[in-house]
DNA sequence: CGCGAGCTTGACGTTGTTCAACTAGAGTGG
DNA sequence: CCACTCTAGTTGAACAACGTCAAGCTCGCG
């Protein structure tokens, strides 16, 4: 599990230019106060859905999911890259996670006290302003996924996925894919035999290379072209 | 197209009690300055996706469709009644809305300059706060929403569409439906001829009457059956 | 060497869409 | 007052998309 480590000083920490550029030195004392940097092995939940929300997480190093444990699937959200903040939307209503979240590979993090947070917000606009912007952002990029999932067909799901990794999260054509079929069948919200057979479409029409899970876009146009069209 | 009204003052308005109940009379001064009451037509657009975000509105009577216009279809989020507020989410993004907004059925309302919400939400804490839990609540909504779209067969998304009106917007179990057949197809992710026929299906079964638009919940208990197990 | 988890493939059945035809009711103009 | 038209609703049949099931595969690991 989690493994606390000794913590260094926020006002000296890289992660600060994401969210907190705009705190005092006593305002990041506070956050300091109760926080604990940890580590997570690969598979390790981080967060659990309906479990009560008491801290987020600053992720500084590894990849995780953020995920809605549905019915009989899960429903990957979004993948999770450094430096990034992980906030439950539950933060403001009922102080639950919504989602849960959890570790693709080995990684860290830090831990922040919503109290703290919150008690900081209060005091500085730019860090509210910061964090409505994000939660804006979540909800934008909620809307996009969920028309993908609903209107388009499995061929154009499985596009948005690909180039979601190699655009968002690699910034790369070619990329070693973290998710398992089964994971990326969760992402583009259908079977992982389908999510397969699509792979082996792509792969057989020159548009993608697949080796196990180091995959590469041979044929960025067309791949394009199947997204718009669904 | 929107008519402007005489304007009332913003401290005598009903209205307030929904956001604005931490508001100073200064605040609401404020806000008054620029500020517009309208009337829409059935079927008029109330804010078009893509276009810039100015104003958020607040809906004082009718009933409004939240909307994606997608690739063929459109994706209906959510229903706004009155009192309620709409609010882009692009506000601290990127100043458009992502969303089309239009009036079910003839409504009125009142359009806040944005400049003036952000202005006062900059003095007023507990405004930011009630708006981030907006936002948030949006977001969970969403979750959801995406989830039962994703995760269920039709049968399952009908009763989420039957339950959500009957719950969330008439609270009742016997309403006239606002929606046509083929916006009820819009926000259950399916055809116009499949939603006919899931309704028909629950008709000839005797959980639902339906006489045109004046549906009825006879069968309560089998309609949450059916939502719940997809 | 064998075990197990993830991956792959094909056959098959189900779910849901598309298309085309038809109906009912609400205007509209002669 | 009666065609005419237009839109929303409805139905059935053919078809495509997608999931399920079962079997076999691969590869890392004990």
């Amino acid at each position: 599990m989690a493994k606390k480590l000794e913590s260094q000083n926020c006002e000296e920490c890289h992660c600060k230019k994401v969210v907190f550029t705009a705190l005092t030195d006593a305002e990041l004392d506070l956050i300091h106060l109760d926080r604990f940097q940890v580590t997570y092995n690969a598979g390790e939940i981080i967060f659990k859905q309906g479990s009560p929300s008491t801290y987020l997480l600053c992720l500084t190093s590894g990849l995780a999911k953020v995920y809605i444990e549905g019915l009989s699937k899960n429903l990957i959200l979004s993948i999770i890259k450094p430096v990034e903040y992980i906030i439950a939307p539950g933060l403001y209503s009922d102080n639950r996670h919504h989602f849960s979240v959890s570790a693709l590979v080995d990684s860290t993090g830090c831990l922040i006290a919503v109290n703290s947070f919150k008690k900081v917000m209060r005091q500085n606009l730019e860090l509210a302003e910061e964090f409505m912007q994000r939660l804006s952002n979540q909800l934008i990029d909620n809307f996009d996924h969920t028309v993908g999932l609903t209107q388009k067909q499995m061929p154009g799901r499985i596009a948005d996925a690909l180039l979601y990794f190699s655009e968002k999260i690699y910034e790369s054509n070619s990329f070693e894919m973290v998710l398992t079929r089964q994971e990326l069948a969760d992402f583009s919200g259908m079977s992982t035999e389908s999510a397969i057979r699509i792979l082996k479409d792509f792969k057989d029409e020159g548009i993608i290379e697949v080796r196990k899970n180091s995959m590469a876009i041979l044929n960025l146009e067309r791949l394009k072209k199947i997204q718009e069209t669904g």
